[in-house]
RNA sequence: UGGGGUAUAGCCAAGUGGUAAGGCACCGGUUUUUGGUAUCGGCAUUCCCAGGUUCGAGUCCUGGUACCCCAGCCA
């Protein structure tokens, strides 16, 4: 395990030390167990996290294993990427990456076993007529007719699936348990389905392909896993799970215990409507900087230390049906970038300042932190000239006795640099404020001027020296706080249509070489990163990351 | 009375009979060459509701209520 996360406790914690107090375990085995049928998103995030961090903290291994039992659902497209993000999460799996397709023989030795045993039969009956004889929620279900078959037959039914002697859906072989059990996944539960495609990973040996429910409790017994940790959906899967296990020469008896998933506000966390997003082309790619997938957290800006943070602090449970803010995943990257990242002065909506009492091809070199805090981040030369540019919206011309900024008659202190003071505001025929005429105070450099305190900083950055970047600004990809809350509504109609502003601006010369995925905080505006795949020293492209906190834009709104 | 779960502040979440942790958000003070950060303080007389047991209940009992999951040859 290579990430040190000190994780808080949490009720799985709790039950499994007191196991292993109570000695009816010794060593811990946890598996991330992902379907490789699309990209991970924040909330596998949860699982990888806590299956992991629970192998971490108790000395334990965690293996990832392939859940691979859906040929027609699966590409290997997606178990790379599936492998780049849990490694990127900073996780490291015990052992080889494993497949739930390593032990399609052993299944099929299993799925003989039972059948011999009377336990399992192969029925003849059609999707429609499985579901019709399987009842109701309410009502119990009845037997197929096909129940009864022998041992004899069924073995060579089963056979001849195997074979591809029968087409999809001809036949299926199901388990023996209760067509009247309450809980209908005991109502005699699909153990294999045929399946003429071809698997990513077995290629064409197998014509049938068995269920989730048959795989997963075995696989994790082969493997040795101690502790089978998923979702409260499948916590009506359990008796189902120990069932296998007891019914089965399997080498232990792995335990299932069930959290509930997370839900965040404004993000839609399906594989199946994050798959709708990119399909429809709403997003480009599982990775878009809007997507609430691994990687497309990655390509905003996130990094892995901010995932593993909010997972923690998010916490595990079995409460269901809560939703968490998106507040808190804020603030898990903002604390970290705080710390971390390297700051810049950029400007994203330019207006020209001209500074009067500088002669023409003036420049000054000021030597400046990469990080107000952290010396061990070096330094940075900001150049000023006699024209800079500064933000628009730091220069109000009608300014309240409270907007720290510059307005007309006004001083304010450029950040890293001088006071000035607003002299003249120049406007264009329509009357749109076009540039600023300002005097410096030559004598404010590193101190406060003289008699009078001025509050403001601005940034800013040299018009000579600017370099042009491109700024991509994101927003919620949903305007409603649960997109897929109305079952009548299609969660599409939520979608935010300014989740994606592009903005072309000016940034300071220490920017010109940003290697890609290095992130920065353009001072007083927010957390940034240089674009991993389309920022090149020849177009400098930034994803903003998150805004930073906006105190003033709070106090007005408060009017 | 189909089965299985869950209810603690705006949100997440500890708490397992001894008098409601923590985080996010929010509000206010201080510091500040980022209206950021940091820092200090405030924020549940009450734990879904109603009864009961007990010296004592968020924790135990009884009865309600609300919400989530299950009728794929998906996982």
């Amino acid at each position: 395990m290579s990430t040190e996360t000190q994780s808080a406790p949490n009720f799985v914690l709790n039950q499994i030390r007191e196991e292993l107090e109570a000695g009816r375990a010794e060593k811990v085995v946890t598996r991330f167990p992902p379907e490789p049928n699309g990209f991970l998103h924040i909330g596998h995030a949860k699982s990888i996290c806590l299956n992991f961090g629970l192998a971490q903290q108790l000395g334990g291994d965690c293996h990832l294993r392939f859940d691979d039992t859906n040929p027609a659902k699966e590409e290997q497209a997606y178990i790379d990427a599936i492998k780049e993000d849990v490694e990127w999460l900073g996780f490291e799996w015990a052992g080889k990456v494993r497949f739930a397709s390593d032990y399609f023989d052993q299944l099929y030795a299993w799925a003989q076993h039972l059948v011999r045993e009377g336990k399992a039969y192969v029925d003849d009956l059609s999707p429609d007529e499985i579901r019709e004889y399987r009842g109701t929620l309410r009502e119990p279900g009845r037997p197929s007719p096909y129940r009864e078959r022998s041992s004899e037959e069924n073995l060579d039914l089963l056979e001849r699936m195997r074979k591809g002697e029968f087409g999809e859906s001809e036949k299926v072989l199901r388990a023996r348990i209760d067509m009247a059990a309450p809980n209908i996944n005991l109502r005699d539960p699909i153990l294999y389905r045929i399946r003429h495609a071809s698997h990513h990973q077995t290629g064409d040996k197998w014509k049938i392909y068995p269920s989730y429910d048959f795989t997963h409790g075995q696989s994790d017994a082969l493997e040795g896993v101690t502790h089978s940790i998923c979702t409260l959906e499948f916590e009506d899967h359990r008796p189902l799970y120990e069932w296998f296990l007891a019914n089965l020469p399997v080498p232990c008896t792995p335990r299932q215990i069930e959290f509930a998933r997370l839900n965040l506000d404004y993000t839609v966390t399906s594989k199946r409507k994050l798959k709708l997003l990119v399909d429809q082309g709403v997003v480009n790619g599982w990775d878009d900087p809007r997507m609430p997938t691994i990687s497309g957290m990655r390509r905003r800006g996130y990094t892995s230390a901010s995932i593993r943070k909010f997972c923690d602090m998010v916490g595990v449970s079995r409460a269901d049906g809560g939703m968490v803010e998106l507040g808190m995943l804020n603030h898990a990257i903002r604390s970290d970038l705080e710390d971390n990242a390297l700051r810049a002065m950029c400007v994203l909506n330019p207006l020209k300042v001209v500074l009067t009492n500088l002669p023409e091809g003036h420049e000054e070199l000021f030597e400046v932190p990469g990080h107000p805090a952290r010396d061990d981040m070096g330094t940075r030369q900001v150049p000023l000239t006699r024209e800079l540019w500064i933000d628009a919206e730091d220069f109000m011309e009608d300014a309240p006795k409270k907007f720290f900024r510059l307005a007309p008659e006004k001083e304010v202190r450029l950040r890293n640099g001088y006071v000035i003071r607003c002299d003249e505001v120049i406007k264009d025929e329509a009357g749109e404020v076009i540039e600023l005429r300002c005097s410096v105070d030559l004598d404010t450099l590193g101190k406060n001027p003289e008699g009078r305190k001025v509050k403001g900083v601005i940034h800013w950055v040299s018009a000579v020296h600017a370099v042009p970047i491109e700024v991509r600004q994101y927003e919620n990809l949903f305007l409603e706080a649960e997109p897929d809350r109305d079952k009548d509504v299609d969660f599409l109609d939520h979608l935010n249509p300014e989740s994606l502003s592009v903005v072309q601006g000016y940034g300071e010369p220490s920017l010109r070489n940003a290697e890609p995925e290095t992130r920065y905080q353009f001072e007083r505006i927010g957390y940034f990163v240089a674009d991993r795949h389309d920022c090149t020293s020849g177009a400098l492209v930034f994803n903003r990351t998150v805004s930073l906190k906006d105190g003033w834009a709070k106090a007005q709104k408060k009017g």
